[in-house]
DNA sequence: ACATGGTAAGTAAATACTTACTATAATGGA
DNA sequence: TCCATTATAGTAAGTATTTACTTACCATGT
């Protein structure tokens, strides 16, 4: 029974199987997908994939590969920072992530491949997630410098930055745990909390937990 | 060749193969683990694993649905909540993931029966990590209501605090990403971050910002 | 003697990949 | 312009191995 409509260029008929493969090994992972169903998803044989890639293992390689670079976005989150615009820098960030960048089958995958130990997870990790995290921590240092923000380690702050969103994005693509608000609020909401934290500062404005946190020691009852 | 040392009563070898087969799921997923490799880990034959069990299937059911009590944790967390220690309250939920729990094992099963679709991958999602994630929006309910925390969506901010740290558990976890601080600096820290934010505040106290990410319309220069 | 724990050998189906062939499009000479 | 040849795209049928699971029997404890 003829599977392939049309005979089509071989460079044409490589992607689509990429792009099925992808979104397959998305889904079901490296071990979960099989070639018989990526064929079927591609609309060719299974023969044809090995006309393309020598081996399974090398189609997956393949797509971790591939570059996805972030679209134009590092460097408008640059010009922010060189400007110091604090909340609109860190809200750049959170609302591409919230908003749904990296898309879900790219998360799945990412996620996939570490889990499966593969030895491009790392890499394709970096490509992905840890470029926004490494500027991170740069600019929250510079602006520690500058007497803007209170001396915390960069790259544990960066790390909690990137975490909020991240762990967002996990709980929609995972246990589509969506939350009522929009990604809009949603996004300003951590970058509040990260700039301002919880707490409404006591009238003595600039006492900070950071020096009660690092002493543990008993302290009398404070008169206010 | 004789696998099996000895004779061994049938619930004691069970538990055995629960949990050669609970790190083996762990580590490659249920696509990726064979019977085969479950038997030898558990030093007995294939056959004797489906005297246990119906199925590979109801194998990997039996371990999910395993209760892994939150080992006295939460009731301790909800009595310094009831005294209102905010910090203390943050630090013990920190310090515990932070610390390490849940093991790696049991969070990379969760994450592979959530790719993996498993029909029981959100109760046992639930039943590791949502257990603190409602109390801590309760109890941040509870705070704003008592004008110690400033006006945000409490489930928001409870996903933002454990969003820091389970992607910290992730990253070391998946990407062997340890930060060369102690634990315990890096949990007060994220507790910090969460109270104070990292804004130093300006002189004007109890100005905040998310006053000013809900109106983004342009503002003068303001004289300080 | 019986109950229970345990395995060697096997089955049927699944799996990644190969082979030998067919189908179709492009090319170049007449 | 036509047609034979060549290049390239594509598949049906197959192979060797893997895989989850079964069967018929053996070994051991009560």
């Amino acid at each position: 029974m003829r599977l392939a409509q049309k005979r089509i260029a071989g460079p044409v008929r490589k992607a689509k199987i990429i792009q099925s493969a992808a979104s397959l090994f998305a889904k079901k992972g490296f071990s979960g997908t099989k070639t018989r169903e990526i064929a079927q998803r591609a609309g060719v044989s299974e023969a044809l994939i090995f006309k393309h890639f020598p081996s399974k293992e090398d189609l997956y390689a393949a797509i971790l590969a591939k570059e996805s670079p972030v679209p134009g976005l590092l460097s408008k989150v640059k010009s922010l920072a060189g400007e110091q615009k604090d909340v609109e820098v860190f809200s750049v960030i959170a609302r591409t992530v919230v908003g749904g960048a990296p898309d879900s089958d790219l998360m799945r995958l990412i996620l996939f491949s570490a889990l499966e130990n593969h030895e491009m997870s790392d890499m394709f990790f970096h490509n992905h997630i840890r470029v926004f995290y490494d500027f991170l921590a740069g600019y929250i240092q510079q602006r520690i410098d500058d007497g803007a923000f209170q001396p915390v380690q960069p790259l544990i702050a960066a790390r909690a930055f990137m975490g909020m969103l991240i762990y967002h994005r996990l709980l929609t693509v995972l246990f589509q745990a969506q939350l009522p608000q929009p990604a809009e609020d949603i996004s300003q909401t951590f970058v509040n909390i990260m700039m301002n934290g919880l707490k409404i500062p006591s009238p003595e404005g600039a006492f900070r937990m950071s020096d009660q946190i690092k002493k543990p020691r008993k302290r009398t009852a404070r008169k206010v």
